[in-house]
DNA sequence: CTTATCGGCCA
DNA sequence: TGGCCGATAAG
């Protein structure tokens, strides 16, 4: 039978739509779409187009059905933003499509961007130093609880464990929070992370909270643990650039590299 | 075993 | 209803 596999524009390139028609039993006439992704993963369903996807695409206005963005078609969801501990509990999951502020380029860290005007005199704008990091909401990392990064078949990853004497501050101190905390202020800032330095933030981090830091008290990182760390990643690299030699990549990976000192004081 | 297709639950 | 996903038949 006729097997059309479409693009889809609505989706990041290569990605291809299918609608197919029911052709017996009780149901048919109705029609069922898929999608699949650049590699061949076929999708059955929004939700499960949205956990691969992730945070790379805001599939909100996305209607699956005829695979266009229909904006103002905001899903008649009132109130979506509720992944407290309340809406968990209950058995909600995350809003999976929500993006997080994080930029979405292989590397985690900040990097000048290209902006490609028509033709003369295109400038590579080199982060402005911006003077004040823009406000955000008193703990606000308490959004990012229960978020789960998985591979591409799905599968839940293990989560990453912090280092032992690593204290949370403020409402809910739970490792995954904290987790999210670090990793966002390792992101965001250009400054160096030492956690929250005024004792007081301890007794009332509602008030004393700087927030340029992550919720957790202050640490110190001495040269022995950056050397640790500085091997795993070289070993890590290794045997990155062994895989990937096998593939005639290894130029890749050389060019992917990213500086390893100058986080954290 | 993997994949295509329809049933059927649930909002 | 239509979306979503389990069940089951078909390869």
């Amino acid at each position: 039978m006729e097997r059309k596999r479409t693009d889809c524009p609505a989706l990041p390139p290569g990605w291809k739509k299918e609608e197919v028609i029911r052709k017996s039993g009780l149901s048919a006439g109705k029609s069922d779409v898929y999608y699949y992704s650049p590699t061949g993963k076929k999708f059955r369903s929004k939700p499960q187009l949205a956990r691969y996807l992730g945070n790379a695409v805001d599939l909100a206005c996305f209607d699956f059905r005829t695979g266009k963005m229909m904006p103002g078609k905001l899903q008649k969801n009132k109130q979506k933003f509720r992944h407290d501990a309340l809406s968990l509990a209950k058995g909600g999951k995350p809003d999976l499509n929500t993006a997080l502020p994080i930029r979405q380029t292989a590397s985690i860290f900040k990097q000048p961007v290209t902006k490609v005007t028509s033709h003369p005199g295109n400038k590579v704008k080199t982060d402005l130093q911006r003077a004040v990091e823009p406000p955000r909401q008193l703990f606000w990392e308490r959004r990012l609880r229960g978020l789960r990064s998985s591979d591409v078949s799905e599968e839940v990853l293990h989560a990453m464990e912090l280092p032992k004497g690593l204290q949370g501050i403020g409402p809910d101190s739970s490792d995954d929070v904290l987790l999210s905390a670090i990793a966002s202020a390792l992101h965001m800032s250009s400054t160096p992370i030492t956690g929250q330095t005024s004792v007081a933030a301890e007794k009332n981090p509602t008030i004393w909270l700087n927030t340029a830091q992550p919720l957790c008290k202050s640490f110190t990182v001495t040269d022995e643990q950056i050397r640790e760390q500085e091997l795993k990643v070289y070993q890590a690299r290794r045997v990155l650039e062994e895989a990937l030699t096998a593939d005639g990549l290894a130029r890749a990976a050389e060019n992917s590299r990213v500086p390893l000192r100058g986080k954290t004081a």
